[in-house]
RNA sequence: GGCGGCGUGGCCGAGUGGUUCAGGCAAGGGCCUGCAAAGCCCUGUACACCAGUUCGAUUCUGGUCGCCGCCUCCA
C-alpha cells in the first residue's frame, strides 16, 4: 500500500481507502482566466502519475477535478477583454484541456464547473449562516473562522499566531470581523454577473466551491484531497473548515505537491513575472520532457522547471526512446518481477519517483547486458513507464516521407556498394531535415530529434 | 515576528551511522563501426560551516551562515 505525507499529520501516512479497492481523489483544478503556467503543468502532471499509479495497482480510482468559471479574475479579464464573462471562461478552459491533452494528463472522471453549483453553494451559505459559523457584512456573507474548532490544522498553527501574522486587505477590513475570515457570499458590483441568493444577486466566494463539489460528488470522508503547496493554507483550510462547520465528515487525507521555482529559487508566480505559459513551453519541447522533469524529483520539492532542466530530460528521454527501438522485436514476455517489485517499492514509499526511475534505468541497463533476459525486462520497463508513470516510449518506426524514403533507399544502394562518399553526403541531408541516422544490420534506421 | 522546508560530486537529484554502488544528464578515455550514430566498459572519491555524541557521521544532537515557501490572489 502507498504511503503519502499527510499535510495534516505531517508526516508519511498510508492510504487506507475509505471502500476497499476504492478510491475517491479531489484535486483543485484552473481558475480559467488565463493561459495555464508551468506550476499548472507540475500539479497536473504530478497527480496524474499518482492517479495512473494506483489505477494501476489495481485501485477503481475516481478522479475528480474542478474548474472555477466564476471569480473575480475571471471577470477582470472578461472586462480586459471586452467580452462575456462565460465567453472568456471557455476560450481559456478550452486552452487547459488542450494543453493538458498534449501533456497526457488524462481527463478526471468528472469536472464540477462553479457554475453548475451555484445553487448548492447557496444552500451551503444559508445552513453556515443558520448554524452561526457566517454573517453578513456590507458588501456579502462571511465565514467567522474563529467559529471552528482547529482551524490551523493545515497551517500547522493556531488562530491567535495566523492573526497576528495576517496582513489586511483595507477593501475587506470593514465588513470581516477577522483578517482570517473569508468570503462566501459576493454581492454583485454594477456590471457583474450575479445568481439570486437570500443575500441579494452575487457570486459564490472560491473556498466555498470545492467544499460543495468534493463532497457531493465524491461523498462524505472521501479519500485524498490534493493541490499545490500554496493553496494548503488558506484555501484547502477554509474548505476543510466550512465542511467542519456544517458537520460533514472532510478529506480523509491531504497531500500537496511543492511549486515550481525560477534559476534563482524563487517561486514562479504572476506577481514576480517569471512565469512560463505552457503553451509556449510545448512549442519547444516535447512534453513527456517535462513530465520526465517532474519524474526526476520528489513531488513535496520545489522544482526547477529550467532549459537545462529540460534539456536534461531529453537526453534521458532519447535513451529510453532508443532503447524502445533497440527491445522492439524482442517476442512477449511478462514483466520481471523484480523490477516491477522495486518499482513498486519505490513508489509507495511516499511517491518516490526519482527512485521508481533509477529501477527503470537499471532495468534498461540489465536488458542491453544480459539477451536472455532482456524481454522481460523490456516488457517491465514498457509498462512502468507507459502505464504506470504515463510516459510512452517511442519505439515504433517513423513514417517517412516518399522523399525521406527515397534518400533512405539511394542511402543503402550506396552502402551496399561501398560507396562512403555518397552514403555520407545523404546522411548529412537526413540529418539537415531533423533526423538521428542509425546503421542497423537492417539498413538506415531514422528517427526524429527530439 | 510565527510556522514549515532546504543546502550532496560539472549540473539535476536520491539515500544511509561504518567495508561496494543511487539514478539521470554532461565530460574524458577505450571497445564496436567504412566513418558515424546507438550501445557497452572504465574514470570523478560529493555531502554549507562549527562544535558535540560515537570506536566511527554526509547520515544523530546543538549552534552558525545562506536560501526558499506559507501567514494576501496563486497550482
Amino acid at each position: 500500500m502507498l504511503t503519502l505525507f499527510d499535510t495534516a499529520l505531517g508526516r508519511p501516512c498510508p492510504l487506507e481507502p475509505r471502500d476497499a479497492g476504492r478510491l475517491g481523489i479531489y484535486l483543485c483544478g484552473p481558475t480559467v482566466s488565463g493561459e495555464p503556467h508551468l506550476g499548472h503543468g507540475r500539479v497536473t502532471v504530478t497527480w496524474d502519475i499518482l492517479r495512473r499509479y494506483l489505477a494501476w495497482s489495481g485501485l477503481d480510482v475516481r478522479f475528480v477535478s474542478n474548474v472555477t468559471d466564476i471569480e473575480d479574475k475571471v471577470i477582470a479579464r472578461a472586462a480586459e477583454e471586452h467580452r462575456p464573462v462565460e465567453e472568456v471562461a471557455a476560450r481559456y478552459e478550452a486552452l487547459w484541456w488542450q494543453v493538458m491533452d498534449e501533456l497526457g494528463v488524462l481527463r478526471p472522471d468528472a469536472t464540477p464547473h462553479a457554475t453548475e453549483f451555484v445553487g448548492q453553494m447557496v444552500a451551503a451559505v444559508a445552513e453556515l449562516l443558520d448554524r452561526g459559523h457566517a454573517y453578513e457584512g456590507g458588501d456579502g456573507v462571511y465565514f467567522s473562522t474563529s467559529s471552528v474548532p482547529g482551524y490551523g490544522l493545515l497551517a500547522h498553527q493556531d488562530l491567535a499566531t495566523l492573526r497576528a501574522g495576517a496582513r489586511v486587505e483595507a477593501s475587506e477590513e470593514a465588513a470581516k470581523r477577522s483578517p482570517l475570515d473569508f468570503v462566501l457570499w459576493k454581492l454583485a458590483k454594477p456590471g457583474e454577473p450575479w445568481w439570486p441568493s437570500p443575500w441579494g444577486r452575487g457570486r459564490p466566494g472560491w473556498h466555498t466551491e470545492c467544499v460543495v463539489m468534493s463532497l457531493g460528488l465524491l461523498g462524505e470522508g472521501f479519500d485524498l484531497h490534493l493541490g499545490g503547496l500554496d493553496l494548503a493554507f488558506p484555501h484547502h483550510e477554509n474548505e476543510r473548515a466550512q465542511a467542519l462547520a456544517l458537520g460533514r465528515a472532510f478529506a480523509r487525507h491531504w497531500a500537496h505537491n511543492g511549486l515550481v521555482v525560477d534559476e534563482r529559487g524563487e517561486k514562479m508566480s504572476k506577481s514576480v513575472g517569471n512565469i512560463t505559459s505552457l503553451p509556449d513551453l510545448l512549442r519547444s519541447y516535447d512534453p513527456r520532457a517535462l513530465r520526465l522533469v517532474v519524474l526526476g524529483a520528489r513531488y513535496r520539492s520545489p522544482m526547477d522547471v529550467s532549459p537545462q532542466a529540460l534539456a536534461h530530460a531529453r537526453g534521458a528521454l532519447e535513451n529510453l526512446d532508443s532503447f524502445a527501438r533497440e527491445t522492439r522485436d524482442l517476442p512477449p514476455a511478462e514483466p520481471d518481477p523484480g523490477t516491477l517489485a522495486g518499482f513498486r517499492q519505490h513508489m509507495d514509499d511516499d511517491f518516490d519517483t526519482p527512485g521508481a526511475l533509477a529501477v527503470i534505468f537499471g532495468a534498461v541497463r540489465a536488458a542491453r547486458a544480459d539477451r536472455a533476459r532482456a524481454p522481460a525486462l523490456a516488457a517491465a520497463v514498457r509498462t512502468c513507464c507507459q502505464d504506470a508513470l504515463g510516459l510512452p516510449l517511442r519505439g515504433a518506426e517513423e513514417a517517412l516521407g516518399k522523399e525521406v524514403a527515397d534518400l533512405v533507399a539511394r542511402r543503402d544502394a550506396a552502402r551496399r556498394r561501398r560507396d562512403w562518399a555518397e552514403a555520407d553526403s545523404i546522411r548529412a541531408r537526413l540529418v539537415a531535415l531533423g533526423y538521428v541516422v542509425e546503421d542497423t544490420p537492417a539498413g538506415t534506421s531514422l528517427h526524429r530529434q527530439h
